[in-house]
Formats: C-alpha cells, sequence, structure tokens
RNA sequence: CGGGGUGUAGCGCAGUCCGGUUAGCGCACCUGCUUUGGGAGCAGGGGGUCCCAGGUUCGAAUCCUGGUACCCCGACCA
C-alpha cells in the first residue's frame, strides 16, 4: 500500500500530527516537535555523533546572532542568504501608553542588527582567524548542535520550518586536497547513516553550480526519492575553497614558511531527515520506522476480558520482558485497561512500532504468542521457545527488508531519456529522476527549471562520460545529469 | 507582494444567501452499565465573549462599514 494519492501533501502533514511527532507552532512558520518525534531525532543524533568523532571531530558552540557586518564579508554567500534573514534591532521593550501591552522601545536601537543564524559559517570564520596561526593548529575539525532560522515564505512540517534543528560541521585545513577530501568523507558519513540506519536510499553525487551552496567552489549532496516521486535533498557537504579563509582573513604559515590562507568544508543535516524518513516508508496506516531509530522497537498488548486473567499475562509477559531487554530490545507492554486491543493495534501502527506482540488466553494455553509485523502487517504464531532471538532477527529482517522495498522503489523511478518531450512526460505521468543530458550550461538549466520544474539534483558520482545532445539545446553533452522535481 | 478562501466548544464542521424560541452536529472529555483476538455499544452530563469594533433593527452568528488573524496557490528554500 504506497500513499501516493494525488493530495500527498495533506497525508503528510496529518500523518505528522496524528503520529504525535510534530505540530504546527502558534508561531509563524515554526514547529514544535513533540516527544515522540524528538525521541526519532535523538537517535539519529546520536548515530550522527558518533559517526563524526570517529573521524576526528569534536562537538564545540557558537554564538546565536552574527552582526549584520559578517554576513556581508563574502559576497556570494550573503546573496544567498539575505532575503531570508530574521534581524534582531533593538534590546528592550516598554509598556506602551495605555499600559496594555508592551511596545519596542526606539530608544533601544542597536547600532549594528545583529542576525538571527541562517548558518554558521561567518561567524565560525571570524572565530577560527584567532586560532589559526601556522600549519600545527590545523586541521580544526568542529561541529555544532544547534537551531537556525530561515524565514521561509512557505512551511511544512520537518521539512521546511522557518527555525530548524540541525548539525553543522567547520573545518579548516592547510591544504586544498585535505579539505576537498574531508567534505567527500563527510558525505559518506551522511550516506551510510542515512541508509544503514535511517533506510533511506539515497543518491551521492555533486550539485551543478547554480544549485551550488552560497559561497562553495563544490556542494555534495544526498539525494532521497519519496513516494510521490518528488526528490528530498537531505544532507549537504561543501568543499568552500578559501573564500571564507579570505574573507575572513584567515592565515596562517605553512610548512615552507609561506603564508597562505586556511581550506574551508562546512556539512550539515537537519531535521528535514525527519521528513526523508516518514516520507519513504510510511503507509495508509501510518509510520513505519526502522528497527534502528524506533524508541520502542517492540510493543506487546496483552488480550484479557477480566483483571485476574491481566494478572496472569503480565506474569508471563514480564519473563519475556526481561528476555528481550537483555538482548538489547527495547520493549514497551501496554498494560494500559482503559483502552481496548483494537485500539491499541492501529495507535501503534500509526506511530510505526516495527514489531508486536499480542498476548492471551489462547497463547498462554500454548505457549505461544502472536507476532505482527509493522512493514508487511503481516502476523504469525510463534512459540514463545527462543523469542528473544528470534526477535532479534525479525528485528533484523524488517530493517533490511524496509530499505530495500525503498531502494526498488526508487531504482524503477530512475527513468533515462533522451528528448525534451520524454523528459517533460515522464516528469508528469511518473514522476522520480530522470538521466538526460544537459550542456553544462546554467542559461539551460534555468530555462528546464522554469519550464519543467525540475532542477538539476547532482552528478551523481560515477557517471560514465558519455558524448550526447543537449535535450533543450541541442548542444554536446558530456554525461548525463540527474534531474528530478523536489521538496 | 499578487490571486483565492476561511474565522461558530479542545479539534473538525453545519447554520449566514432569505435576521426571529434557550446556537446545533461529529470527534474528544466526564459518569454509569454492558464490552475487550483490529480504533466498542447504550444512557446521561459538562463545555460558547458565534474573530474584533462600530452601525442598521423591536430583535444580529446571520445584513452594512472598517479592522484583524489564519489557510491555500505563485515568487524563495536544508
Amino acid at each position: 500500500m504506497t500513499p501516493r494519492s494525488e493530495n500527498y501533501s495533506q497525508w503528510y502533514n496529518e500523518l505528522v500530527v496524528k503520529a504525535d511527532m510534530a505540530e504546527q507552532a502558534d508561531v509563524r512558520g515554526c514547529m514544535v516537535i513533540k516527544p515522540y518525534g524528538y525521541a526519532i531525532w535523538e537517535k539519529i543524533q546520536r548515530i550522527l555523533d558518533d559517526k563524526f568523532k570517529e573521524t576526528g571531530v569534536q562537538n564545540a558552540y557558537f554564538p546565536l546572532l552574527i552582526p549584520k557586518s559578517f554576513l556581508s564579508k563574502e559576497a556570494e554567500h550573503v546573496e544567498g542568504f539575505a532575503k531570508e534573514c530574521a534581524v534582531v534591532t533593538h534590546y528592550r521593550l516598554k509598556t506602551n501608553e495605555e499600559h496594555t501591552g508592551v511596545v519596542v522601545d526606539p530608544a533601544a536601537r542597536l547600532e549594528e542588527e545583529l542576525i538571527i543564524r541562517p548558518t554558521s559559517e561567518t561567524i565560525i570564520w571570524n572565530t577560527y582567524r584567532n586560532w589559526i596561526k601556522s600549519y600545527r593548529d590545523l586541521p580544526i575539525l568542529c561541529n555544532q548542535w544547534c537551531n537556525v532560522m530561515r524565514w521561509e515564505m512557505r512551511t511544512r512540517l520537518f521539512l521546511r520550518t522557518s527555525e530548524f534543528l540541525w548539525q553543522e560541521g567547520h573545518t579548516a585545513h592547510a591544504t586544498r586536497e585535505e579539505a576537498e577530501e574531508r567534505a567527500r568523507m563527510m558525505l559518506k558519513v551522511y550516506a551510510d547513516v542515512v541508509e544503514n540506519y535511517m533506510a533511506v536510499p539515497v543518491i551521492q553525487g555533486v550539485k551543478s553550480e547554480t544549485e551550488r551552496f552560497a559561497g562553495a567552489l563544490d556542494t555534495y549532496t544526498i539525494e532521497a526519492l519519496m513516494q510521490d516521486g518528488k526528490a528530498l535533498q537531505s544532507g549537504t557537504s561543501h568543499f568552500l575553497g578559501q573564500n571564507f579563509g579570505k574573507a575572513f582573513d584567515v592565515q596562517f604559515v605553512d610548512k615552507n614558511n609561506q603564508l597562505d590562507y586556511a581550506w574551508a568544508t562546512s556539512w550539515g543535516v537537519s531535521t528535514r531527515l525527519m521528513g526523508a524518513l516518514i516520507m519513504t516508508h510510511s503507509d495508509d496506516n501510518g509510520l513505519v520506522l526502522p528497527p534502528k531509530l524506533a524508541p520502542i522497537q517492540v510493543v506487546i498488548v496483552p488480550i484479557y476480558k477480566k483483571l485476574e486473567e491481566l494478572a496472569v499475562i503480565s506474569e508471563r509477559v514480564a519473563d519475556i520482558v526481561a528476555r528481550l531487554r537483555a538482548k538489547g530490545i527495547t520493549v514497551k507492554f501496554d498494560d494500559n485497561d482503559q483502552k481496548k486491543p483494537g485500539w491499541k493495534f492501529a495507535e501503534y501502527e500509526l506511530k510505526g512500532i516495527p514489531v508486536r506482540l499480542a498476548i492471551g488466553a489462547r497463547d498462554l494455553a500454548n505457549n505461544s504468542v502472536e507476532v505482527a509485523r509493522r512493514d508487511t502487517l503481516t502476523k504469525e504464531n510463534m512459540s514463545l521457545d527462543g523469542i528473544d532471538d528470534k526477535i532479534v532477527a525479525l528485528l533484523d529482517d524488517i530493517q533490511k527488508t524496509i530499505f530495500e522495498k525503498a531502494r526498488a522503489f526508487r531504482d524503477g523511478m530512475i527513468t533515462k531519456v533522451d528528448s525534451y518531450d520524454d523528459f517533460k512526460r515522464v516528469l508528469d505521468e511518473k514522476g522520480g529522476f530522470v538521466l538526460a543530458p544537459w550542456d553544462g550550461t546554467p542559461e539551460t538549466e534555468a530555462r528546464i527549471k522554469e519550464e519543467t520544474k525540475a532542477t538539476i539534483r547532482c552528478v551523481p558520482f560515477g557517471t560514465p562520460d558519455e558524448d550526447g545532445l543537449d535535450m533543450l539545446t541541442g548542444k554536446p553533452s558530456k554525461r548525463r545529469v540527474l534531474f528530478a522535481r523536489s521538496y
């Protein structure tokens, strides 16, 4: 069952709210992440953080507020973000004349406005200037977990909110090669986490010039495909060259006693990953979570008529719970007497709990349990003998199965085309990724975007050289690139 | 900033065109009984400045004027 209805957006929004992950805040464009959604985000955070540290990255924290002048030091960067910045202009309020509320105190205008960070390259590189004198100070490998603000016109839960949570890594290097290697390395980390933990297949590649991060020389990206056939940029890693080193005058003395500017990378993933997770696996019954991210991996629902029966079941369940926990599985026994079993079944399916065990008088007599898996919605009766090992294997199988299912869907949604007519028809009738020849010019790219709303998602790594003709202009094309309509 | 739309109980809505008892329905909530292997049934109950301000009228959720908030579609985007 694939939710590819005409109103996918509405379906998505309702699911996020009903599954208790997040809701629209009473503040323009902002989101409240509820405990259930946040528990999943915390798991993603922890996994990423461990992987970062394996590559030598350390966490740090930099200010929320950025002096306006910092932002304007890198020309492309400011141009990319200027239109969506929230600006702090005053530092004080006072009660109004009617004493019914407060107004901004005009006497408290800031001499220099402060920008609420849309991203932290500027303030971090302003700081790095003081840290870097010699090649011996390099590399610097910092990451920060924080919130950022981009004043978007239109927002959608997790996918685009005015304020969002993310991590941003910022590294400084003595050589171009080392910085480029780092940018690619972090993209690999993202791809690893997103595919092997979130079970979301991605295409790795490099962005076209127009789609690059503002101020980057190269932007590497992981692109996922949602069930409605639209692409979602799920993480990016940028090679920034010496742009920020020069803009913030971060110079060091190299091994040859020569002054040089530091080389930079930055890389980030955000709570948008939650959107990718939801839109990749969910079905019409609700969320489907990969076992490695599910806050609760197994839920046990007792079936009984009288409270005395529940007591007997609970005794048996306590043993099952202990055995599962000993295997590192998170288990919830829902013995809430206020809700009926049917209600619980539907509720835990909505929340994407990978495995559900139902146990009643029948099972007690047979030494069995009913095991239901969320991804396939199938049920079978299992003996309680060795149930812990069976559940471990089952969770592992679910993790693999949902990834393979998503990958099969994604692979089926990659179409090669050579003509512009085919290109437009595939976009309208099928959606998904389209591999097409492109003449390499921003002008052609812009026209295609204008006419079809499709953008170049990336040039996938390992794309073979292939002489062809641009589908729009007929000019020579050296290789195919990956197009899609996207979020 | 352009083009549409909506504000009535915690949520979702009807009622507004054509003014008239005490403003209604579903979900949720509370009480009781019966239920419990796929979102239970029946009975009873609580909850409203009908977005705000002004006007017309014997009488306004309903008509008029002005405000305001939010949603959808475009431009922007991880």
